[in-house]
DNA sequence: AAATATAATGAGGTAACCTCTTAGTTGCGA
DNA sequence: TCGCAACTAAGAGGTTACCTCATTATATTT
């Protein structure tokens, strides 16, 4: 197929390189997380929540690209932590409005600072110019669904 | 705490690029290797052992870096479909080697076509620059442990 | 021979998703 | 303004890909 594929397995390869590392990744993360009481998800979810203000469910399954369904259960775990607040949307009784408690403001600055200090050990074996480099790979492969 | 980490959120948001992407390409793979009959984790215990030969559960588990728990359950799960086979080994009576059935060499090669038919959807946003560097990248990443 | 280590598996659990269905609410066209 | 399609979220239930801890059978060391 490809002029190479023979020669070495580039595709295939770096495919289920790129699977092992992400693998790696989340399991790092989530032992870093584990004293803030939060799954990689539920921290994903919380940050995005703090960074935005306000979301519905469904505007922050777009941006975090996970399925309607998937959010509300996320949500439900940190409104159960008491990180999340629900509140009625006042433009439309259907929906309903997600926002960060003062605790759940903090709990996400918490998270910030343990993965700055843990290194976020999995990137620390990157410079500068590789971070950069990932960052722009990994911006070209981020699909968005829109 | 990082000198510029206020001014761009490097660490943190590279981490979450990441994990997207990876999710993304995980059900791209998914979806790509359903006709198969295979989830990827049960591709990529396959292909190991159609690439080294017969391995005992636990240097499976070495060579996928993950749980040797988890690798008896792929193996289970393999077995059942016929793509590999049980074998005690003749050097240790406590252990059993894992080999491939024919089917299991047929398949494993079905599936490598599918990937590259599929263009692995994921990685032909990149050229080949692009897939070399992140190859690199991902090397720098990949902990081997021990 | 007894103690200890090792190989695999049984039991049971978690995280992070998913689809399909259900139950209100809204908004629009007849 | 009545009726119905469209939309919001959540209930029900499933899957993948892991995990740890306990158990059983064998091997190795003492």
């Amino acid at each position: 197929m490809g002029i190479e594929a023979a020669e070495h397995p580039s595709h295939d390869d770096l495919g289920e390189l790129f699977a092992r590392v992400a693998r790696q990744q989340r399991r790092a993360i989530l032992t870093a997380l584990e004293p803030c009481g939060v799954s990689p998800h539920q921290a994903r979810a919380l940050r995005q929540i703090v960074k935005t203000g306000p979301l519905r469910p469904s505007q922050l399954a777009e941006q975090l690209r996970i399925s309607l369904r998937s959010t509300t259960e996320v949500v439900e775990a940190l409104v159960a932590a008491g990180l999340l607040r629900r509140e009625p949307d006042p433009s439309d009784r259907r929906a309903i409005l997600v926002s960060a408690t003062t605790q759940g403001v903090e709990r996400s600055e918490q998270i910030s600072e343990v993965r700055a200090a843990h290194g976020e050990a999995f990137l620390s074996a990157l410079d500068a110019t590789d971070r950069a480099q990932l960052r722009q790979i990994l911006e070209k492969l981020d699909h968005h669904p829109e």
